[in-house]
DNA sequence: CTGTTAGCGCTTTCAG
DNA sequence: CTGAAAGCGCTAACAG
């Protein structure tokens, strides 16, 4: 392959005056400049842009780290982090963290590959997180926290959305409301649960509180976890779901059993995932801000990235969304 | 930030020790291993994964290229590249081609960043493929083609699946169908559209084609478009979609009109989408095989990174799936 | 087992 | 306007 060198040598001029013209430095010539990319066609040249960031020490791009490139994580906050990105002159990389510390996202936070990264994945440790991010390379982190001066957290008010759910199905008239979730290690999953919690402690209903949590957050589990609800009998009135993987995965379970929903049990979920409003019957959730999340997680970066100083922690608010799967039984 | 250089220092040995010693080289002895492993700790030392690369010239790294990070890309396709890219022990990218020449994309087709690409989107030229494509650069394509002798395609028989939708219409006894797709000039949609054409010329409806086409293929267009059909009056009693999304946009469109689907009209899209059998009427479409092509395009590529010589093209077969979106009106 | 050394391909002073 | 030269941080052949 062709370098800069075979350039010069075919051009007849030096490497430096061929590294200027093909970055349109202005002080070359028209005709050296015609003369070196000809030669540069001819060549079919293409440029080493690892070497060119070595020399420069700096990558202008950025990562998201996500749990799985495969995963559902929300188009709308994706589209929050790229609209900055590219709006400051810099490149988006996705990649993922399956593969726990030999993973993609392992190597890119290690190894100066970008210049700053966006984290939504929780199996990478602490540790690493905190030992790569410097004043040269910002970590934001989403969905969860990290004690470091160059890591951001943003979070959403997870306990203050959980509450609000469980507050409404109280009112609705529900008495004998379950909580289906995974099982977790994760704040983020510990603040949902403590809203219901809470809620129902608010209410007078706190001996009657029925927490599920076992396996993963994802729709299978909503699934089986939901049928063995079914097989113990003894049905609640409404059941809550960590999160709208969950949830439908739950209505599918009711589905297949008869049990309407929310004729018979009503349902809530948390996110908002575009699926929440075309499931049947459409999903009542806890909204949380996805573009506005991504937006502020890459502003950030770009704040850190330039030596301004920014708060270490933002939480954002959550918002109900009725829809068709709470019935009101009063 | 600290190099192996300092490391060398502090340590009392010479940097290809420390080289060695980081990378597990076993000629290095275990005491002075330990050492430098030690400065390494003391000094925060983090690789440079970028002069690394420059040096073994290869990066160990497949880029996904798709037009927008954000979109709905199939979550199964990507499972399939994940899969096999991470067993062959090589990393994944995804960067998106928003920007067009002076996207994400185009600087890792062109700029050595990776080992090779799996592109599935339509706004990077063709030039700029057949110029990036080497031996040591090989790239898939899906849904299109370019003649290189480093690049091979994976597409789906759009032709025949169109066909096989437009055929289920027409043995329900559907005579007046229409075709609603986005403006293109890519290979695609005209395959789908003719297989649509196809099908009406077999069967003796030649004169009764209805094709609109305009605009972008997303489901705000499938519902702008499906709101002038609906103006114009006429309604054909079954309309083809240029894929899911915009069936289901055209979906939403009935439905403000109180217009019923599938009993004043049928519908049919194509893709099969995880929403697909979601939306209300769970909709009728074409599938595509997406794991299965995602597995086959990361094969391939390791296949020509190995020097082995492979099909230049490979045709991938749908298959219709049945919903409830189509009424039989025999 | 360890050290010396020559680059990988590019950018960027500094001199002319 | 152009060229010489240093060097980004690392790897790996070679010598000892």
């Amino acid at each position: 392959m062709a370098t800069i060198k075979d350039i010069a040598r075919m051009a007849g001029v030096s490497i430096s005056t061929v590294s200027y013209a093909l970055n349109n430095d202005t002080k070359i010539s028209k005709k050296t400049k015609e003369k070196i990319l000809d030669a540069a066609r001819q060549l079919n040249y293409q440029k080493n842009g690892i070497a060119s960031d070595l020399k420069r020490s700096s990558t202008r791009t950025i990562a998201l780290i996500v749990t799985d490139l495969a995963g559902p994580y929300y188009a709308e906050l994706v589209k929050g982090i790229q609209e900055v990105t590219l709006s400051k002159g810099y490149d988006l990389l996705a990649c993922s963290s399956v593969g726990g510390e030999t993973s993609t996202a392992v190597k890119f936070l290690t190894e100066k590959r970008v210049d700053g990264a966006i984290v939504l994945a929780h199996n990478i440790s602490e540790e690493i997180l905190i030992k790569s991010a410097r004043k040269k390379f910002p970590i934001i982190l989403l969905d969860r926290k990290a004690d470091s001066e160059h890591i951001v957290s943003i979070e959403v008010d997870n306990e203050a959305g959980s509450y609000l759910g469980a507050e409404l199905l109280i009112t609705q008239g529900h008495r004998d409301i379950a909580y289906i979730s995974g099982m977790t290690v994760s704040e983020l999953h510990y603040m949902r649960i403590h809203g219901y919690e809470r809620a129902l402690q608010k209410h007078g209903l706190e001996g009657r509180n029925r927490l599920h949590q076992f396996g993963l957050f994802n729709r299978e589990n909503g699934f089986s976890m939901t049928k063995m609800l079914i097989a113990q009998g003894n049905l609640p009135s409404a059941v809550m779901y960590a999160n709208d993987e969950m949830a439908i995965g739950g209505i599918n379970a009711f589905k297949e059993h008869g049990i309407k929903v929310p004729a018979d049990v009503s349902v809530i979920g948390f996110d908002d995932i575009e699926l929440a409003k075309y499931v049947q019957p459409a999903l009542t959730t806890i909204m949380q801000p996805k573009y506005e999340r991504g937006a502020l997680a890459a502003h950030l970066i770009f704040e850190m990235l330039e030596g301004h100083s920014t708060e270490p922690y933002y939480k954002l608010p959550t918002q109900l969304v009725l829809r068709d799967s709470v019935l009101n039984i009063n």
